[in-house]
DNA sequence: TAGATATGATCTATATATGAGTCATTGATT
DNA sequence: AATCAATGACTCATATATAGATCATATCTA
């Protein structure tokens, strides 16, 4: 009995593409599913699950097997990231800590 | 005994600038941490640990998150989603569907 | 300032992802 | 053509993510 739970068309549209750009990584650097999946320190299992886009793997090994043949996240690099982390830590701290509902009509400007 | 598995800095830094996003996202919309979690169908304490930037998050409900707050992965719409989904099929389709080990020297030209 | 809600943290039970293994089939290399 | 590895599709046991609570504290709004 797969509880199956929904997910949005978007979604499963990126979950599917990582998993591609993956495989199409693996296959370029000639690795096999099992030198890969040992790189990652994974089962072979898992990794066909990463690569068929599966939306119940974990994204930690979704993003360190995508690490390793070479995707770049977010299309930055370490240090980029760092600074873009650094930049949404500033603009949350601009905004109030607690949300609280009000009776006023929501500003959506942003 | 939480079984620490290692993750590469890189990744951790991508699942948490992804965690922050989601997180200044959902306060720009003004929605409280409970709000967000009902509109994707998760529990609270799991949207936490998504704002957090887990590394053991499944990755589908990470997207969709991310997607209810107005992320666009890949930086991209559904559409072009799919087309580069199309893209990697025929990249993917241009190499061998067996990769075996090879004596000659690797061509890492890609 | 008071009242109400958000947030942070933690616990338990249950569903399930993962690791490890197997088997059949396909395909690449010599 | 023959051989051997890669791939695809399973199964099972175990580790663990998640849902659903609760409680204390912080902080927003009126």
């Amino acid at each position: 009995m797969t509880q199956a739970r929904p997910f949005s068309k978007y979604t499963m549209e990126a979950v599917k593409l990582l998993g591609k750009q993956i495989q199409l990584g693996r296959k370029q650097r000639r690795w096999s599913e099992t030198e890969l999946a040992e790189r990652a320190g994974i089962a072979r299992a898992t990794l066909q699950r990463i690569e068929k886009g599966d939306m119940a793997c974990k994204i930690g090994l979704v993003f360190e097997v995508a690490t390793l043949v070479g995707i770049k996240l977010f299309d930055a690099d370490s240090e980029t990231l760092r600074g873009r982390i650094h930049e949404a830590d500033e603009r949350i701290a601009l905004l109030p800590k607690h949300i609280h509902p009000s009776r006023r009509p929501v500003d959506d400007e942003f």
